[in-house]
DNA sequence: CTGAAAGCGCTAACAT
DNA sequence: ATGTTAGCGCTTTCAG
């Protein structure tokens, strides 16, 4: 083992509780005290065990994100902040894998972490409201982005209605008639799919478009894979859309390529818009329109909400965040005045 | 707190010891004695205190994943197969962002997370040898990917002159004589872009095609932005090239996009290549020319051998380990035959 | 095969 | 302002 906070006392001639208030800094320390301790923690190289203060606090000093899959980048930028934050807070985010996996999601709301985690960020894709009222678990809980709502623990999401919406508000706007939407799901439970459908058909009918259930495509995923093979369902349709707007950013680049191989033209024969605003939109041919929620924010209130519950700060304002969202014109609508 | 050991043993009437070793195998106990001790587990749901079981053993069951940026793919992709495999063994692995940041290595390296990992899996590319070679720290080391050659350290990589290489070679055969590289970078510290330039003129050279230094790009950093701005100063030049190989698919994906909006066809006036086949050199338009390494490989191999260190198993052979690597050809290189 | 007990390093309550 | 000490929950000798 390393140095240790006692052999930090002696060689200041102190005792154990004042290294650990020169350390921790609770409790007031004299000045000539404070020094003489503070160069044996530099000479020897102090610096404390985790796991025995963990196991005294009670605490791990470790916090989850968990998230369906890591590899996709909106989750990606998401996890960067988390990381950054907690770091800044002084904890350590591990990220878990849910793979969109409802065991998976079951077991970490259930507490297969308990011991490991002080508190979960979870982004839930296949459980609903009902699992997580019966959660047994006393670890905080903060939920992000999706699908869950009016239960007892923090909630930060994007309004999906809404982005929806304004997604096809664009759509309307620059002349778009018969707009598809990719990305719906087999069985109400993925609720944030069903929102960005609701937001759809509301815009619809607001723009008094008619709703065609044949240009709503079902993926079992959301990546780039699921939006192109729907892209091409779509096309092959007798009278194929002129819009598209995809569940996210994966799926809008996915409905890209498709179009891109089957020789269609964006924005002249098909319109797209995504959702999440990724780097890769930036770059991509042509370029992405999107709804752009402010990542950072998610993230870091997330984390900022989870460390307070953990430290059992009265947390004040409402358990649900709705974080604000913008449009992102790019090529793939036409540029402005196109 | 839940429930101890001590909750099991009093349950079960039994000592701390037996339950302890029902709980973790290491003595053979009795089938009658293991049976009630079981039961009063499942009972009362007990499950270990880790911060205590890591106390005693002197080990946090942490190791951490130390790359320089969460965000590219590359490393995304990485980092889930690595989460995933130390899972399986046990541990969990944890993300740190060293944001390239020289300052951010060299922490890590000396030990800045001492206590709180018992191993550290790092992608080192601000520092060098000399650095990783007056390391103190005494937990498990395993380098990847880059830049460090010739420590008392495991190192997987692959070839990166050789993978270099077969980019360029690629560019030859299908007829290209004025190649560009992008991505290399001032000063010879970032030992790996420095290796890809040598392959790049060990191919040009086994080619019989002269090596201008014009055509060789620096760039800050290896992102999208970077690719597209280098590919942008190339296009101004003179005679422009009429092939490119990025740094990594990301570079190359900015290269795309320049080449878009100057109005150029890939492959056709440009063919461009990429190394780390991403997903999403997949579905861009056109799709990306890859020098794939085998992320699988390297990223469970790194965590074996980190585990293994940890666990002081006499590790068996080489230090250092060349993963494999294959050239995918996509449409920025024409199909084949084209 | 099972039990008793020491002690990992730290924090916090209680003394001084 | 500083010191003493109990004990967090676990693993691991050492005894039996």
């Amino acid at each position: 083992m390393g140095v240790s906070l006692k052999d930090i006392a002696e060689r200041a001639g102190v005792s154990l509780a004042t290294v650990s208030n020169v350390v921790n800094g609770y409790r007031p320390v004299g000045e000539r005290t404070r020094q003489r301790v503070q160069q044996a923690v530099d000479e020897l190289g102090y610096s404390p065990n985790l796991s025995a203060r963990h196991l005294r606090r009670g605490r791990t000093g470790l916090i989850a994100l968990a998230i369906p899959e890591l590899n996709n980048p909106y989750f990606a930028e998401l996890a960067e902040i988390a990381i950054t934050e907690a770091a800044g807070l002084g904890y350590t985010l591990v990220m878990e894998n849910t793979a969109a996996d409802r065991g998976a999601e079951l077991a970490l709301l259930g507490g297969s972490r308990r011991n490991t985690i002080d508190g979960l960020i979870l982004s839930p894709v296949r459980i609903g409201r009902q699992e997580v009222l019966s959660r047994t678990a006393d670890t905080p809980l903060v939920l992000i982005g999706e699908g869950v709502y009016d239960v007892p623990h923090d909630h930060i999401a994007i309004d999906n209605v809404a982005a929806s919406h304004a997604a096809i508000q664009h759509l309307v706007a620059i002349g778009r008639h018969r707009i598809a939407f990719i990305g719906a799901t087999p069985g109400g439970d993925r609720q944030s799919a069903h929102l960005r459908v609701r937001g759809y058909r509301e815009a619809l009918a607001a723009a008094g478009l008619p709703y065609r259930s044949r240009l709503v495509a079902r993926t079992d995923a959301f990546g780039r894979l699921d939006g192109k093979r729907a892209m091409r369902d779509l096309l092959a349709l007798g009278d194929p859309p002129d819009a598209v707007f995809g569940y996210n950013d994966l799926v809008a680049i996915g409905a890209l390529r498709a179009l891109a191989e089957a020789g269609h033209r964006v924005p002249e024969d098909v319109a797209v818009v995504g959702i999440d605003d990724i780097e890769e939109g930036r770059f991509s041919t042509p370029t992405l329109t999107t709804i752009a929620p402010d990542k950072g924010e998610i993230a870091r209130l997330a984390v900022r909400r989870l460390i307070a519950r953990i430290e059992g700060a009265e947390v004040a304002g409402p358990l649900t965040v709705q974080t604000p969202f913008r449009l992102i014109r790019r090529e793939s609508t036409g540029t402005p005045g196109g």
